[in-house]
DNA sequence: TAGGCCATCTGGTCCT
DNA sequence: AGGACCAGATGGCCTA
């Protein structure tokens, strides 16, 4: 709240304290939420400085509160059924918003699992961010790397470790073998290292540091999965070749400060 | 107990 | 007009 202050609204309706304030005041005048939500309450009991309304006062909030329909003389129980079909729509929006969610989670190389704390929806986004572009750069490599196998005739050096040196290793390799060794080694929370400096810089990429991470992510990391989950292959261990990169011989340097220091809830927190 | 995260309610705005 | 989207407020739950 008390950063939003500072936040230019692009609303010009954006609620100010006496909108903030009418709104409680309707609601205890007529008891929308008392009736409506099983979650909070809304007694006036709440709202010390209501209780002396007198019926008038009620009558002029009604008259103030009143929308369109209102002025259309709906009675209280249609008001009533129209809010919380409005409530209801509004549920069922955050609930598809959340199964979204849920499934952004699934396919993030990320420990699944009942004794792992899901990851909150901010570190889900800012994940799923650097995740997008660690793969980018990947493909981005691969693609180098194709076309100088391919295109300088076929010589086998577009494998030597130099090439490999010039990989997006910065980043974890989605199913890189690595991954199960030294779990919570490479995470993707961790800001692709090929990326462009202003995108590292960006406000997303350095948020992600400051989210705190899942202790029961690195405590007990899905079995055979890896924290990359099962379903991704190192490309060049999926298709029986060795991977030539440096990565899998040496862990990068970055590795220790990424998963206490980056993602300080990863190890302190589990559920 | 403070702080983080979340679900829910609510009213405003925009779009069809 | 109705629905979708958005953001603020609020309270509950959990953890350090």
């Amino acid at each position: 709240m008390d950063s939003d202050t500072s936040r230019v609204s692009s609303r010009p309706s954006s609620p100010e304290v006496d909108d903030i304030f009418m709104s409680t005041l309707k609601k205890s005048v007529h008891g929308f939420s008392a009736a409506v939500s099983s979650t909070q309450s809304d007694s006036p009991s709440e709202l010390p400085g209501l209780r002396g309304l007198s019926a008038s006062d009620e009558e002029s909030l009604a008259l103030r509160m009143a929308s369109k329909k209102d002025r259309k003389l709906l009675s209280e129980n249609e008001l009533q059924a129209i809010r919380l079909k409005i409530n209801s729509r509004e549920r069922k929006r955050m609930h598809d918003l959340n199964v979204a969610m849920d499934g952004l989670r699934e396919v993030m190389p990320y420990a699944h699992g009942p004794s792992v704390r899901k990851l909150s929806k901010i570190a889900t986004l800012l994940l799923a961010r650097n995740y997008i572009l660690m793969l980018s750069n990947s493909l981005e490599e691969m693609k180098r790397l194709v076309s100088e196998i391919y295109g300088s005739g076929g010589h086998h050096g577009g494998f030597h470790p130099a090439a490999c040196g010039t990989m997006a290793h910065a980043g974890p390799v989605p199913g890189h073998p690595a991954a199960p060794s030294h779990p919570a080694v490479h995470h993707p929370l961790l800001p692709p290292p090929a990326v462009s400096t202003s995108s590292l810089s960006a406000p997303g990429i350095s948020a992600v540091t400051s989210v705190r991470p899942h202790h029961g992510l690195l405590k007990a990391p899905t079995a055979g999965a890896g924290p990359l989950g099962s379903s991704f292959q190192h490309w060049g261990v999926g298709a029986g070749m060795p991977c030539p990169c440096s990565m899998c011989q040496v862990p990068p340097p970055h590795v220790s400060s990424m998963s206490s220091v980056a993602m300080p809830r990863l190890a302190g927190d589990s559920k």
